[in-house]
DNA sequence: TTTCTGACTATTTTACAAATTCGGTCATTC
DNA sequence: GAATGACCGAATTTGTAAAATAGTCAGAAA
C-alpha cells in the first residue's frame, strides 16, 4: 500500500517535472522533491532517469490508444474513421504538455532521449494506423497495399497538411485538410477520363 | 575582362569552398587564396559573405531549373511528366556536394544560413512544381485545387517515399516507388465502388 | 587614376580550467 | 526491510584568455 502509493508519486512527480522542464532539464532530485521522496526512493522502482521516462511516455501512448479506440465506428466508412482518429489524435499531441515541451527540447537542443520520445510516439501512432489499414484492406474498402508504407504516408501528409504547409501557406480550416486529404488519398487527383 | 574574370574566380573558388566545407567552415581568407585574389576584391563584387552565399544558392537553382526543363516533354501525361522531373531534381539534390553539406550542417550544427539555403533551394523546386500543377488543372488532366498546397504535398510525399521510409521500412525500389506515388497521388487508394 | 591588396580592427568563436551540477550508490536511519 | 540523503565520480556549465574571422581601408601595383 505504502510502496504503491510511493511509486505513483514518483511517476506522478516525474510525469510534472518533464512535461514542466523536458528532458535533460529535469532532474532526479527534483522528481524526488516533487514526489516528496528521498532520491534513493525513485531507483528501487526504476534503475535509472531514461527507464523513468519511458514509463512516462509509455503512459502518453497508453492515452493516446484509448482516445483513437474511442473514435472509431465499426459500421462507418474507413476514411471517416481515420479522419477521426487522426483529427483526435493530431489534436492531442498539439496540446499534450509532454509532447510539446519534447518537440521544443528536441528543436533547441537536439536531446538524444526527447527524439527517441517522441519517435516511439509516432510508432505507436503508425502501429495503429497499420492495423486500421490492414482491416480496410480485408473488407475491400481500399486498394491491397503495404500497410507500413501506406501508414507512414498518411501521417505525413496529415502533419503536411496541418503544420507543415503553414510556413509556405494560410493555414488551412478543419474542412479544407478533410477535403484534401479525401482528395488525395481517396479519390486521386487524375481527371477521371470517362 | 579583368573584372569579370576575377569575380569569375571568386564565385568558382566560393562555390568550392561552400560545398567542401559549408558555411560556417568557409572563411573570407580561404575563398580569396582559392581565387588567388586579395580578400578585399570579393568584397567589391559581394558587400558580405552572406550575399556571396547567395550568389551560389542562386546558381544551383539555376542548374536544377534547367535539369527539370530538359525532363519535361509536353506530349506526354502530367503524371509522367511529374515523375521524371521530381526523380531527376532529387537525384540532384541528393548527389550535388553543396546541398550534402548544407544538409549535414544544418543537422550538425544547425547554421540558419545553411538552414537558409535550403529553404530556398526547396522553395524553387516547390514553385517549379506550382506551375506545372497549374498547366495540369488547365489542360484538364486533374482536378481544380490548390497549386500550392498540392506542390507542397507531392514533394514530401515524394521524399517520404524515397528517404524518410527508410528509417521504418526495407527502402522501396524505383518501380515502388512509382507505382505508390501513381497509386497514391493520382488513383487514389478508395477501391472502386463500382 | 583605377584596381587590387593584405595588414589591421572589432567582434565572434574557441579552448580550457575551475566550479557547479547531476545521476546513481550505499551506509545509516526509521 | 523500506526509505533516505550525504556522498562520489562523471558530466555540464561558467568564466575568461587566446585565436580566428568578417569586413575595412591606406597604400601598393598596374
Amino acid at each position: 500500500m505504502a510502496v504503491v502509493d510511493r511509486r505513483r508519486q514518483v511517476i506522478e512527480a516525474a510525469a510534472k517535472s518533464f512535461s514542466l522542464f523536458g528532458y535533460k532539464a529535469t532532474t532526479m532530485d527534483q522528481v524526488a522533491r516533487i514526489a516528496s521522496v528521498g532520491k534513493g526512493t525513485i531507483y528501487t522502482f526504476f534503475s535509472n532517469k531514461e527507464q523513468l521516462f519511458d514509463e512516462i511516455v509509455h503512459k502518453v501512448i497508453l492515452e493516446m490508444k484509448h482516445i483513437a479506440e474511442r473514435e472509431i465506428r465499426r459500421d462507418k466508412p474507413f476514411f471517416d474513421n481515420l479522419q477521426r482518429v487522426l483529427d483526435s489524435l493530431l489534436e492531442f499531441r498539439s496540446e499534450h504538455e509532454l509532447i510539446i515541451k519534447l518537440s521544443q527540447e528536441k528543436r533547441e537542443f537536439g536531446t538524444p532521449q526527447a527524439q527517441e520520445g517522441l519517435d516511439k510516439i509516432e510508432g505507436a501512432i503508425i502501429g495503429y494506423l497499420e492495423r486500421e489499414v490492414e482491416h480496410a484492406i480485408r473488407q475491400g474498402e481500399i486498394k491491397p497495399c503495404d500497410p507500413k508504407v501506406i501508414s507512414v504516408v498518411m501521417l505525413k501528409l496529415y502533419i503536411t497538411l496541418t503544420a507543415e504547409l503553414n510556413k509556405l501557406h494560410a493555414p488551412l480550416g478543419k474542412e479544407e485538410i478533410k477535403a484534401y486529404f479525401r482528395l488525395i488519398l481517396a479519390e486521386g487527383l487524375a481527371q477521371q477520363t470517362m
